[in-house]
DNA sequence: CGGCACGTTGAAGGGCTTCAAGCTCTGTGG
DNA sequence: CCACAGAGCTTGAAGCCCTTCAACGTGCCG
């Protein structure tokens, strides 16, 4: 568990903030507190106001986004390092969408306002914060051209080839497992389809030897197999 | 046309850059320059080196991604006062769309390296930009969600409303125009759909009479219905 | 007035969703 | 230890939404 004295010597590794003075990290430590979050725990909810921003320590956490009619949509996963909360923050709006733990996880929690006053004294700190929510952008634009144009299959495919990539396990033969919990429902949400198209592409494959699928596990056997799939040579 | 002197002038009263120094200011002008393009012009092309943003002083610019298979999605449309090329200058990468002028446009032309190096100097410059990319964030993730859960006829619909809060004309009895060219095919290209079915749906809702379509030009005779249906609640 | 981009409409079919029923693990408490 | 509940998963059948292909209007501009 973080302390107030550990949130310093964090603070002075981490990517983001390491590099302001030591009075600016003194004043985050003494406003900011660590939290901890149980698997399947909720961060922060859509709809809440957004008064913090958290900096993840460790764990997984994804973002989903909950329409009205009670479907989920996942719209990015996030790791140690990474900030959440950013959007909600700067917009001075409610969080667009809920934060959940996949895991255990250890959190910063950093007040808006602490945020906000710092951002607009250190240059680099705010560019720095730009140059993560830009590439969140990228991503989201990556995202919004396959949804477009590309078939569920290839998108399932290019799901399994990045979280390959997030938490993959090299083992053997050039089989990558998967080092996470990820049902079904999971992957239908990560790609706007239904669990139940995703289990039929996901015995097929295994029919074919390109993977290896069990409860909430998978492997892939043949990478190189989905990267066509994914990019429409194969299927 | 811009001059160098009417450069300032603009930045003076832009709300991106009026409060830094007059000396950045100074800066920016005499590095930047003026340019003007046609419509249907190309303002820089998807796999480009990013070398220069652009500031949109005046006209319509929509950011296009192309597809290996030559299929194109437009991601967003822009107007005066918005900042494009920003994503690629960031992330020091190829420009990942291309940007088409759907008017004439004028456009400040502003180096990376100099962006750059101002947004290291000044903070409230780097939170305002952050600030617009963020806010562009937000409107992708919603992109996503309707992608992901929604019919193409209420993600058409939805398009419509959000051009007429653009650039809709209020006409009499509660109808809109909307002011731009806008076909089939560029509405198929913001919705992930093809221009067939756009033209079904449209013929389909000029029969119910709630608008008025023609070529390149629709009008929407009513919005309120429309937006039952892009929240399904009609059909 | 001819060419071309834009638009319409029909027909066929496939990909995916939806509904439904039943199976299989996993963890839990008796 | 074993039974049981429940979450996760599978599989089938029906059908709709949408794409795709194709052919034909239509309006605009040189």
């Amino acid at each position: 568990m973080l302390t107030s004295t550990s949130i310093k010597g964090f603070l002075e590794t981490s990517l983001l903030f390491s590099d302001l003075p030591a009075a600016a990290l003194d004043q985050i430590a003494a406003q900011s507190r660590a939290r901890r979050v149980e698997s399947g725990e909720m961060i922060f909810c859509q709809g809440d106001p957004a008064r913090s921003m958290c900096v993840i320590v460790a764990g997984q956490v994804r973002l989903v986004q909950h329409t009205p009619d009670g479907k989920d949509v996942t719209l990015a996963t996030f790791g140690p390092g990474d900030l959440i909360g950013v959007l909600a923050a700067l917009d001075d709006a409610p969080y667009p969408g809920s934060a959940e733990a996949l895991e255990a996880c250890e959190l910063l929690v950093v007040p808006v306002a602490l945020m906000e006053s710092l951002m607009g004294q250190y240059a680099a700190l705010t560019l720095r914060v730009l140059k993560v929510v830009s590439a969140r952008l990228h991503e989201a634009h990556e995202r919004i051209r396959e949804l477009s144009t590309q078939r569920v299959q290839q998108r399932i495919a290019r799901s399994l080839l990045r979280l390959a990539g997030k938490v993959g396990e090299r083992a053997a033969n050039g089989a990558v497992a998967l080092d996470m919990r990820l049902s079904r429902q999971d992957l239908a949400q990560m790609n706007g389809t239904t669990l139940e198209t995703v289990s039929r592409t996901l015995a097929a494959w295994e029919r074919d030897g390109l993977i290896q699928a069990g409860r909430e596990r998978i492997t892939l056997l043949q990478p190189h197999t989905l990267m066509l799939i994914a990019e429409d040579m194969a299927g």
